[in-house]
DNA sequence: AGCCGATCTGGGAGCGCTCCCAGGTGTGGC
DNA sequence: GCCACACCTGGGAGCGCTCCCAGATCGGCT
């Protein structure tokens, strides 16, 4: 009994044949469901196959059908950042469940320090995976560049750091959706509409911040000194929060570019007394499932549904691995504003 | 112009070999660092492979080598669940650093429903990767038993379902990190000390409850209806506590299961208007690192580290790979108690 | 000078699979 | 009765790599 006694030999396709009684062309054939097996024989390869255990050798078959059925999900983000940030937890969330729904295995990578740079771009090209579905919110970040040298199909959720053309992006319309959220207050009767912007090294709260700004002045109000930045953490959404009303104690409504910002804007709100939406109306944006719904009170937000998101990149992604000639573009996914009692 | 134009034919390692004038043999053990190259040859050979930019095919070598590098990490819990349970978002950012370190790829795997057990034998029995971890801390579930007749190598973080021989475990001291929480309480003067249960169709949670008993028996208390059994989530750790209350106003502590719990229980315990820790102290379980040390006031809590555990089960698993005959064995880990303002 | 070992190199075999092609058998239409 | 064409089967080649083995070269030692 040395440690390889139970290491009894994986059968290979030849075994299951030869147990079967017939040539391994016929096996793989029944095993592949191939049209031309008569079902005799693929009886009996079945049987063979369940009988001695078998399971193909997925190298052997991805060497020479130069397919490996699975597909990297890549996070360009610190992994710290990333889990406690409930957007991309979803993401992960969707894309694991989107790939498994058309077959395919989802093959997680956190791609953050510039160690990690080299180390992505090698894994992607050594033929692990057919292809990838990259997030990589950051504009300075090098990766997305890195990428496109890279003989797999990719596909951008969200902007791919400044990179414009010839790339497939899916966005959402961050742009839009601010403005239906601050179109939303004015339209309420709000005038001192305040914005707690997301970090502004990436797209979407640059975008998020602009549609604010711009909406603002649409309307014929002055945004000057109206806007605090933060880190899209709890914490920042609080401290942004305590220094708007301490700028502009006569705020009557902030949007805050995403929830859990706005989560801790609450709290602020709450500790300083003012009551919600009555004294500020607050806005959001992500409309996370788990969290808008849950808070006190509930809050309006502008929806966006990465399910949705990474749908539309799979979809993306099969087309290309099919080798369907598309020619890269940016695909805006629209948004909505969810109303709730926070405004 | 057509889809294919771009897709140079990916150079192999007989390409480099040629364009570097040696045979393939040596340009393969340029490329492994082998012993027995020249300085010229391997000079030759590097310069090569960057000029073609090559990177070698890992089915090929996967299919020689019976190695992929990838290790699989296995929850088995539903998806929606885990990603909102902060110490399963430990456990795998924890298995991500950890394989990342000794060279390994992380395959992360959710197997939940029935249909995925099937999905996640196959997948693991395929050659995809060379090993798992496997976390499945529900005592009915199938996954651990199916697991057993793999011809891969596994690890267990907990419990494996009930199995007890013949695994390979690395777990927490549950019963004795309860007992730790309760001595502090009891040592602090406390006599009404209930607690707020996991589910107790888990091991680790029954672990907790188990040493709350024994512990409060030991120093002649009396448990009886004093455990209220939750979901390992905020809103039930509150629910429990309103519970708690309901039945027995007078208690003076309460050893909660999990930090999330706790945090439930906090809030209901402030609006009841229970100041913390004067009228309740509080002991949690996890001392998750961005939960505990942030509550108000911060959470007595016990400390596991979920890096440390799977910093072990990756060392026994390298040791199986290495095809070290390590005999199956239980790992307990020791867990301490983090004393903090609210007990 | 002769020999032995260390160092380096190239070729061949083979990992387990899919795909192509040649061939065999049966069935229908003229 | 014969051909055409479907249906089914087996063998061979080859995917790109690693590993083994045989051979070549070069010192350093007896």
């Amino acid at each position: 009994m040395g440690p390889r006694a139970g290491d009894e030999e994986r059968p290979t396709l030849e075994d299951v044949a030869a147990f079967a009684g017939v040539s391994r062309s016929t096996a793989s054939r029944a095993l592949n469901d191939d049209a031309y097996v008569s079902a005799a024989a693929r009886e009996k390869v079945l049987a063979a196959a369940r009988d001695l255990g078998y399971s193909p050798n997925q190298a052997a078959r991805s060497l020479v059908t130069r397919r490996t059925g699975a597909i990297a999900v890549v996070l360009s983000e610190p992994e710290a950042r990333l889990l406690d940030d409930p957007y991309r937890t979803a993401v992960m969330r969707a894309g694991y469940r989107e790939l498994a729904d058309v077959g395919r295995q989802m093959v997680l990578i956190f791609s953050d320090t510039r160690e990690d740079l080299s180390k992505t771009v090698r894994f992607l090209e050594g033929g692990h995976v057919d292809g990838a579905l990259v997030f990589a919110p950051h504009r300075a970040d090098p990766l997305p560049k890195a990428l496109r040298l890279l003989r797999i199909p990719i596909v951008f959720g969200g902007q791919a750091a400044g990179i414009r053309r010839g790339v497939h992006v899916v966005d959402f319309d961050n742009e839009g959706g601010a403005r239906l959220a601050v179109q939303h207050l004015v339209a309420a009767g709000r005038r001192r509409i305040a914005t707690i912007a997301g970090p502004q090294d990436q797209s979407a709260p640059i975008d998020r911040l602009a549609g604010w700004r711009k909406t603002l002045l649409d309307a014929g109000l002055d945004p000057a000194d109206l806007a605090e930045e933060a880190d899209f953490t709890l914490a920042g959404g609080a401290n942004a929060m305590s220094a708007l009303l301490a700028r502009h104690p006569d705020v009557d409504a902030v949007f805050v570019a995403s929830d859990m910002m706005a989560v801790g804007a609450l709290r602020t709100l709450d500790a300083a007394g003012r009551r919600i939406p009555d004294d500020v109306a607050v806005v959001s944006f992500d409309d996370n499932a788990t969290l808008a719904p849950a808070m006190d009170p509930p809050l309006t937000s502008v929806h966006q549904d990465p399910r949705e998101q990474v749908h539309a990149m799979v979809e993306i992604l099969l087309r290309l691995l099919d080798d369907q000639d598309l020619k890269p573009r940016q695909h805006v996914l629209p948004v909505s504003l969810a109303v709730r009692a926070s405004s």
